[in-house]
RNA sequence: GCUGCUGUAGCUCAGUGGUAGAGCGCACCCUUGGUAAGGGUGAGGCCGGGAGUUCAAUCCUCCCCAGCAGCACCA
C-alpha cells in the first residue's frame, strides 16, 4: 500500500491524503463550503493550482477570494490570458507574446496579422465581447509539463516568431509549463491559474486602451500592440477603480492649472513653464518654507553659474555619461544672415568655444568647496541652492510639471568625512520627514542599489549602501508608510547609491520626490580635498540631496494631492471679500486694506453680480475663504465667512475673521506648539 | 526618441473642397439681487507651420512642429 501524504494546514491540523490528490480534494474535505470557495493554494508558500496535485508532504493554505492580492494577482493574470485567446480567435494568425498583471488590470502584447492594420481602441468592445463569451463558457485551465523543443516546434509551426525565440531561451532543465483553455488554445505559462475561466466575473474587467510597446522592452525590437484593461474580482471593484481613475482626471495639474490661472506652456518654450502670478506665489511660498527649514539645519545658500565651459563638464565626467541630455551654446555672437523680415539662418565658427548649461549642480558646489584650503575642523560643510537646471530629455517624456527641461531643485550637497556620513544622513532623514508630514504626506523610503555601470570599488559601493542603511535604521521618521526599507537592486546612480522618497498623496498614488546619495566618485574626479588631523590631504564623501525634488514636479504634485485645495498658507489667493450690494462696497474696501495689513492674501469683488454668480466663480477659483458683506454685515462690523467644501456660512466679526485667517496661513513651521 | 491619436475664438468643442459656428469667458447696457450660472447687445479666428494636388484647401496628400496616451528614458 502506498504511503499518504501529510499535508499540514494553517490551523496546524494535519490531513492524510491519498498520493495524487490536489488542494482541490483537501478543500472538498474539509467541506462543501470551502470546496466552492477556494481559487487557488498556496503550497509550501507558493502560489499554485487548486487542482495541481501534490508532490510529497506539504503544508497548505488554501487561496480564496478574501485573500484579496492573491486572488487578484490570480484573476489578472487570467483576464490576461482570455484577453489573448479572444484576440487569436477573432483575429488568426495574430502573434500573442506576453501577457502579465499589472497594478491595477493585466495587458498582453499582441501584433497583428500582416494583413491587418495594428489594433485600435475600435477594436476593443469586439475583444471584450469575446473574452465574456470564453469567460461564460467556463473552460477549464489546465496544467500540462512540455519539453522545450514540443514548445519550440508547436510555436514555429505557428508562426509565432516571438514566442519562439523565447521558448529557445528558456533554461533546460526548469519544468516547463503549457496552460490549455478548454482544448483548443493554451499559452505557455508557469502559472498559476484559476480552476477555469468561469471563476472570472464577466462584469469585472474593462479593455481601457491600447498602445504601442517594444518586443522585450528595447526599441531597437519591433514594435507589438499593448492591448491592456483594468480587471478586478467584482463589478463593484471595477466601478470604484473606474471612479478613482475619473477623479484622478479631475485633479489633473495641467487641467487645474489653467483653471486657477497658475502657469501655462507653450510649443516655443516646450518644456519649461511660464509662471503666473499665482502660481509663482505658491512657489515663493514653498521657496521661504525651504530656505527657513534649510537655514535653521545649517545649511548656506549659494547661487552657481547656469553656463560653464564644456571642459569642465569633461572633467567631471558629465559630457561622457549625460551630454544627449545637455544644451550646449557655443561661446560666442553667432552669424545671422540679414535676410529682413525671413528666417534669420545663425552659423557658429567652426573653432568656437562650448559652453553647457548645468544640468544639475554638483560640479559647481564642488567647484565651491575647492576654493581655498579646507580643514576637517569646518566639516561638514551643507552648501545649498535653489538650483535651476536644463534637461533635454525625451520629447515624448515631458508631461505638465512633471517632467520638464527646466526645472528648479531644492538642492544640496554636504561634504563631510566617513565618519559623519551615517548622521548626516539621519539628520536629512528627520529633516525630510518634518517636511513631507507638513504637507500632510505618507512616504516609503527605498533604497536604490548599484547599478551594473558604475564607478568606484565594490568595497565603496558595500560600504556606501551599508551607511544608508544603517542611517535609516537610527533615524526617527513618523510621516512612513509601512517602515520597511525597500531595496532597489541596480537602481542606483552610477556614481552612488541612493535613498528614495515616495509620497503617497489623497487617491493614493505615489511618486517620488527626494533622495539622498553618498558620492565618493566626484569629489575624486573633481580632486575636492580637506586638510585631516593629520595633516594630510583626505577626500570627503560627498552627500547629493534634495527634499522636494523640484518646484515644479512638487507644485504639481501639490495641486493634484489638493486637487487644487490648497491649505492656506499655499493658497495664491487666501480670501475674498465679496459685496451682495454696492451700498457695502467701503465697507469691504475697509475690510480688505484690514486683511492686508495683517498679511492676508485678499481680493475684493466689488462687481454687479449676483452673490450666488460670485460664490460659484470664486468656488472655481478654489479660494479658501469667501467674506461675504451686505448691508448687515456692514452695519455690525461683521462678515459672513463662506469655506470651501462647506455649506454652512459662518457670521463673526471682521476681528475675528482676521485673526482666524492668520492662524491659518501661518507656514506649518511657524506655527506656536 | 518610438507607435498611435489630436491640433478650429482665451477655454471646452461642433463643422465644411467655395476662407467658419456653439457654450463658457471677455466688453458694454439693464438689473442692487443674501450664498454654485439674472437679462440683453457686442467684440473676438492666417482653422499649428511649410510644400503639393485642385479653378478653388481649414478640409485631400506629404514633410515639420507641438500636445495627448503608452513605451523607452529619468543623476
Amino acid at each position: 500500500m502506498t504511503e499518504l501524504l501529510k499535508i499540514s494546514l494553517p490551523d496546524g491540523s494535519v490531513r492524510e491524503m491519498e498520493p495524487g490528490s490536489t488542494p482541490g480534494d483537501v478543500a472538498a474535505a474539509i467541506g462543501p463550503g470551502l470546496a466552492k470557495a477556494a481559487i487557488a493554494a498556496r503550497v509550501d508558500g507558493e502560489l499554485r493550482d487548486i487542482n495541481r496535485p501534490f508532490e510529497g508532504d506539504a503544508e497548505l493554505a488554501l487561496v480564496t477570494s478574501r485573500d484579496e492580492e492573491d486572488a487578484l494577482e490570480l484573476a489578472r493574470h487570467d483576464f490576461a490570458h482570455v484577453l489573448a485567446e479572444a484576440v487569436q480567435s477573432l483575429y488568426p494568425g495574430t502573434q500573442i507574446t506576453f501577457g502579465p498583471a499589472t497594478d491595477d488590470g493585466f495587458y498582453y502584447d499582441v501584433k497583428a496579422p500582416a494583413d491587418r492594420e495594428p489594433f485600435s481602441m475600435d477594436d476593443l468592445p469586439d475583444i471584450e465581447e469575446e473574452m465574456r463569451r470564453i469567460i461564460k463558457a467556463d473552460k477549464p485551465l489546465r496544467r500540462e509539463v512540455w519539453s522545450r523543443q514540443q514548445l519550440i516546434d508547436k510555436w514555429e509551426a505557428e508562426g509565432e516568431v516571438f514566442k519562439a525565440e523565447w521558448a529557445k531561451e528558456l533554461p533546460e532543465n526548469e519544468e516547463l509549463t503549457v496552460y490549455w483553455s478548454g482544448e483548443d488554445w493554451l499559452d505557455m505559462c508557469r502559472g498559476p491559474h484559476l480552476a477555469s475561466t468561469g471563476k472570472l466575473d464577466p462584469q469585472a474587467f474593462k479593455l481601457t486602451r491600447v498602445a504601442g510597446a517594444y518586443w522585450r522592452g528595447d526599441q531597437n525590437n519591433p514594435q507589438l500592440t499593448r492591448i491592456y484593461g483594468t480587471g478586478w474580482l467584482n463589478k463593484k471593484q471595477l466601478n470604484a477603480h473606474l471612479t478613482r481613475l475619473e477623479e484622478a482626471a479631475k485633479r489633473d495639474h495641467r487641467k487645474l492649472g489653467r483653471e486657477m490661472d497658475l502657469f501655462h506652456l507653450q510649443e516655443e518654450a516646450h518644456g519649461s513653464v511660464f509662471w503666473h502670478p499665482k502660481g509663482y506665489r505658491i512657489w515663493r511660498e514653498l521657496e521661504a518654507y525651504m530656505r527657513r527649514k534649510m537655514d535653521k539645519a545649517g545649511y548656506r545658500e549659494i547661487k552657481t553659474p547656469q553656463l560653464m565651459d564644456v571642459r569642465q563638464w569633461e572633467q567631471s565626467g558629465h559630457w561622457g555619461k549625460y551630454a544627449e541630455n545637455m544644451f550646449a551654446v557655443p561661446d560666442m555672437v553667432p552669424e545671422v544672415e540679414e535676410l529682413g523680415d525671413g528666417p534669420a539662418n545663425p552659423s557658429v565658427a567652426p573653432d568656437a568655444d562650448w559652453m553647457a548649461i548645468k544640468p544639475m549642480n554638483c560640479p559647481a558646489h564642488v567647484l565651491v568647496f575647492k576654493q581655498g584650503i579646507t580643514s576637517y575642523r569646518d566639516l561638514p560643510i551643507r552648501l545649498g541652492e535653489m538650483g535651476c537646471c536644463h534637461r533635454n530629455e525625451p520629447h515624448g517624456a515631458l508631461h505638465g510639471l512633471m517632467r520638464v527641461r527646466q526645472f528648479t531643485q531644492d538642492d544640496a550637497h554636504i561634504f563631510c568625512t566617513e565618519e559623519q556620513v551615517v548622521e548626516e544622513v539621519k539628520a536629512f532623514i528627520e529633516l525630510a520627514d518634518q517636511v513631507y508630514r507638513d504637507f500632510g504626506f505618507t512616504y516609503d523610503v527605498k533604497l536604490a542599489l548599484r547599478p551594473e555601470k558604475r564607478f568606484g570599488s565594490d568595497e565603496d559601493w558595500d560600504k556606501a549602501e551599508q551607511e544608508l542603511r544603517d542611517a535609516v535604521a537610527v533615524s526617527d521618521m513618523q510621516g512612513e508608510g509601512d517602515g520597511k526599507l525597500e531595496e532597489l537592486p541596480g537602481e542606483g546612480a552610477f556614481y552612488a547609491p541612493k535613498l528614495e522618497w515616495h509620497l503617497t498623496d489623497a487617491i493614493g498614488r505615489t511618486w517620488q520626490v527626494g533622495t539622498i546619495q553618498g558620492d565618493r566618485v566626484l569629489p575624486d574626479r573633481l580632486d575636492a580635498s580637506y586638510v585631516g588631523e593629520d595633516g594630510e590631504k583626505h577626500r570627503p564623501v560627498m552627500l547629493h540631496r534634495a527634499i522636494f525634488g523640484s518646484y515644479e514636479r512638487f507644485i504639481g504634485i501639490l495641486i493634484e494631492h489638493f486637487a487644487g485645495r490648497l491649505p492656506v498658507w499655499l493658497a495664491p489667493v487666501q480670501a475674498v471679500v465679496a459685496t451682495i450690494v454696492s451700498d457695502a462696497d467701503d465697507y469691504a474696501k475697509e475690510a480688505v486694506a484690514r486683511l492686508e495689513a495683517a498679511g492676508i492674501r485678499v481680493e475684493s469683488d466689488l462687481r454687479n453680480e449676483k452673490i450666488n454668480y460670485k460664490v460659484r466663480e470664486h468656488s472655481h477659483a478654489k479660494v479658501p475663504h469667501l467674506l461675504v458683506v451686505g448691508n448687515r454685515e456692514a452695519e455690525e462690523g461683521t462678515v459672513a465667512i463662506r469655506t470651501l467644501g462647506e455649506k454652512e456660512q459662518r457670521v463673526m466679526s471682521l476681528a475675528e475673521a482676521i485673526a482666524m485667517l492668520k492662524a491659518e496661513a501661518t507656514p506649518p513651521d511657524l506655527r506656536e506648539g
